[in-house]
DNA sequence: CTAAACCCTAGAGATAACTCTAGGGCAAGC
DNA sequence: GCTTGCCCTAGAGTTATCTCTAGGGTTTAG
């Protein structure tokens, strides 16, 4: 049983146009013909292509990708490679998940401001700070600094 | 005390490139400039910088950023507004989080068959498996399925 | 045997986010 | 007052990753 680029597209949520350059830029060298010049994916390509997925969501470039495939494609005897390879991705996907976090927490930080009650009070507060500071080094004063109008 | 784009450059490690290319998105129309023309960075302008940089950190786009800083410059009275674009951005981190902490904990799969001792013998198999999945439906083999040579 | 729905390639176009160049003004030290 | 090292803008160029178009072959159902 091979599926079609369609097939693929749909079960992997890639566009055909995607396979098709992702096969362009040499991330697919173990995907076969038929005798029509079709391509014929197996479920050994699936599996493949999924971790090429993997790998992409966790922001891998695609020359890199490529890379690793290639190791694939030199087998079992580039395992101390394919090792590295994953082993340094790893530390840059834990440290970019690390950076998330922390920039998460901030907007968090922001996000518990505008929750709370006096939210517009301490808003006017820090523009008011800000304006005075522009003002304070002889700098225009970019904020419109309306009041709070109550109600209409 | 102000600062110039370089010490802000140094400061956030954005260049001073990107640094006029937010500010030519629109990302930065609350920074003054001085009687010269120059930009007059206020620490005030800082720590919204530092904002920008963190919804950057987490894969805001800068059309939405952009939306965001407009919103500030309106005043307290946009609280609401901030708070759903906010909110809306981080219910996207999460959700990116944990696509990539699954695709993490695949990558990890991958890697521990890369540092067992069996390694070698494993992915032998499964490229024998792939190869024969591609003979049984009529296909090329892609794989070299060179043995693994006994040493040197 | 033909129309519809696939498949293919090559290559142009789009999008986002920079990155750099050209040409020119300002400021501080010798 | 002139060189050096900043600063500015406008706009061209780059990189990465798709996305689409044109032109053409294949397969299948009626």
């Amino acid at each position: 049983m091979t599926y079609t680029i369609k097939e693929v597209a749909a079960k992997t949520k890639l566009s055909i146009y995607t396979l098709r350059f992702y096969d362009k830029q040499g991330l697919l060298p173990f995907v076969a013909r038929n005798s029509s010049g079709y391509r014929a994916f197996t479920d050994g390509d699936l599996n493949l292509l999924h971790t090429i997925c993997c790998l992409k969501e966790t922001g891998m470039k695609i020359k890199d990708i490529r890379q690793y495939i290639d190791y694939v494609m030199l087998g079992p005897a580039s395992v101390v490679q394919r090792r590295e390879l994953l082993e340094n991705h790893r530390r840059a996907v834990v440290a970019q998940q690390a950076k998330i976090a922390e920039s998460l927490a901030e907007i968090d930080y922001k996000l518990n401001i505008y929750t709370t009650p006096e939210a517009q009070k301490i808003l006017a507060m820090e523009q008011a700070f800000a304006g005075a500071e522009k003002v304070a080094n002889h700098l225009p004063n970019p904020y419109l600094s309306v009041q709070s109008g109550h109600s209409e």
